[in-house]
DNA sequence: CATGCTTCTGTGAGCGTTCACAGTAGAGAA
DNA sequence: TTCTCTACTGTGAACGCTCACAGAAGCATG
């Protein structure tokens, strides 16, 4: 029974004690820490033995000194706050990433760029070599933040397409295009005809690629395009009512409405509620996510499924990989029609 | 012009650049690094300008080898996730504490124990020493974690007080009890007499306060107490239309009711809608939290509104003070009604 | 002129790791 | 036997910072 500090809050145990109690040197029990490759047997299990009785763990700063890397990395959302409270997308994004990196032991440090200045302090933050890389969500093209990371060399993963970045930054997105093809091959397949869309933010690769979904299977299924029929949102839910209020003043006609978020989807169905329609009989609505929005929507909401769980998944793999050397990469995953009570 | 490693990544400069450069020593740096405190103007001036000139930030690691602190924090956050996904309270906090340690230069760690695995993973990771303190968000009650890291000497602020720690464990919350009384008082303003509560969890505090402040307000305005008006939920918005549906069945009479959280209103405000009851002309409906579901429910609810910002500012100011060596300290904070078209 | 005090500055040691290197032991080949 | 090769182990030197301490300089006091 070693009482190394009588009273006080007793020193953790370090790599020496452990040593020591194991009987041999630093080297060998650093060398069992980072894989035990060249150590005996014997010596792995009389090490192992030692830290299960000292109930050593490791200093990670002290590892952090020599290394140089911190063994921890960000989560960065430049987004503004409204859009952080309300879409509970970014939960399961977050939840997800730090998942997917605590198999990995390294922990996830958060950060919220809200304003200007938060961008400044945390980009600061970032190229000082804090963090050894960072998943980045961010919806809004021509983020500065993300050209100065990545002129700074730090690994960056972008969760969706990032705009004007060149190929250098790898990003991990769901197929928007095929998702939305697949939600107005939907629409259509139910004999609607006068096909409205919300699009999302229209400066970025996300949003243009749902619009040009919807543009396309209109054009394969003969149907004629309609300007009065696309209103353009920003992914909110203030934005989806607004957006369904200005296609039902302009066509009244609308026999359907894809919407490409379910939280616009949301505010379009209060919308439709408010005017009278009924929804599916009167007027279909797609949404897009499939988020818990979808759900709690009533009626629940028909919508495309993006993988979140296997998103987060692949930013990490992604991001990992390009810490450890290897090039940017660019990872498009496969989207699904999720069929409720809205259509 | 120095250039330390042409070519390859640059080496980032150290206290030993800065001082070099600004013709002092380590320690005098140092010195200015840490408060300025026993630092000639001249010598001050001279290292800020040498800081400035080479693009210096310290090393935290380096730091915090020798101090021993980690100079960053945990949140906390021990709910199932469905909780998290759906709950905007939670991202409120979150921006809230982020940025309250932001001011301090202190990064978060985000910490999610929705398993029995990664509640393991997580408290080892704490005890271990890797953050210097927690911000702990849990309803539930007998959290084995919070009784962990309270023996194990971590310091630690839970936002609502928690269950069976004693008073060994600080923690910030609004006043429960205060502010049911508020909502059930308005409500009996209005000229309600049958009046339902959908309370929250019984085995927290938080949720047994508000059920408590009903009750004072009705037995003080001489309303009998009617058991089959009282039904239970868990904050969800599920729970809460459930709940709602209860009340419906068990006593129609009900002339409003009050939801111990907004996200349960939501639900409630679901089942009163398929019951034909109208909103609040047949029913009066209080929420309690003033989240963004209150502002999204249709009609708007009227709710009790619980200071977020100031809670999780207070939760940082008690949890660095502890840090700092001081006594654990609760911190209750007032609530405000916030009338909208739901009474 | 010595002494003490205050204010400021420099220096050596050490925090707990990893890494490079030197060295040892044992097996097999010449 | 001797040499070489492989598998393993120990050791000193860093990493970049803070802290304690020693010392210098300036000024007032005895």
């Amino acid at each position: 029974m070693t009482m190394t500090n009588a009273g006080g809050r007793r020193r953790p145990p370090t790599i020496h004690d452990v040593a020591r109690e194991a009987g041999v040197s630093r080297g060998t029990v650093s060398r069992v820490l980072n894989g035990g490759h060249y150590v005996s047997p014997a010596a792995q299990e009389a090490v192992n033995a030692a830290i299960r009785r000292t109930g050593y763990v490791v200093n990670r700063h002290a590892r952090s000194l020599i290394t140089g890397r911190s063994d921890s990395i960000g989560f960065l959302l430049t987004e503004p706050q409204e859009r952080f409270f309300e879409d509970p997308n970014f939960n399961v994004l977050l939840r997800g990433c730090t998942q997917a990196l605590a198999a990995h032991d390294i922990p996830l440090l958060l950060m919220l760029a809200g304003t200007e200045d938060e961008r400044r302090r945390i980009t600061r933050y970032i190229t000082a070599g804090h963090v050894d890389g960072v998943l980045l969500v961010s919806s809004h093209s021509g983020d500065p933040v993300a050209e100065q990371l990545r002129e700074a060399g730090v690994p960056l993963v972008a969760c969706g397409k990032p705009i004007g970045l060149g190929s250098k930054v790898s990003y991990v997105a769901a197929d928007d295009r095929d998702g939305a093809r697949d939600m107005v091959k939907h629409l259509v397949s139910l004999g609607r005809r006068r096909i409205g869309m919300v699009t999302g933010p229209l400066d970025t690769p996300g949003g243009v690629e749902r619009l040009a979904g919807y543009r396309e299977v209109l054009a394969e299924a003969g149907i004629e395009a309609d300007d009065r029929l696309i209103a353009s949102g920003d992914y909110s839910r203030a934005s989806g009512e607004a957006g369904a209020e200005q296609l039902l003043e302009r066509a009244p006609d609308m026999d359907a409405v894809f919407v490409a978020s379910d939280l616009m989807a949301q505010g379009a169905l209060t919308a439709l509620h408010k005017a009278g329609r009924r929804v599916p009989e009167d007027v279909s609505v797609g949404g897009f996510d499939d988020s818990t929005a979808a759900i709690s929507a009533t009626p629940a909401l028909t919508t495309i499924r993006q993988p979140y769980d296997r998103i987060s998944t692949e930013m990490v793999r992604v991001l990992l990989a390009q810490i450890g050397g290897e090039e940017p990469a660019a990872v498009i995953l496969p989207t699904e029609l999720v069929r409720r009570d809205s259509t």
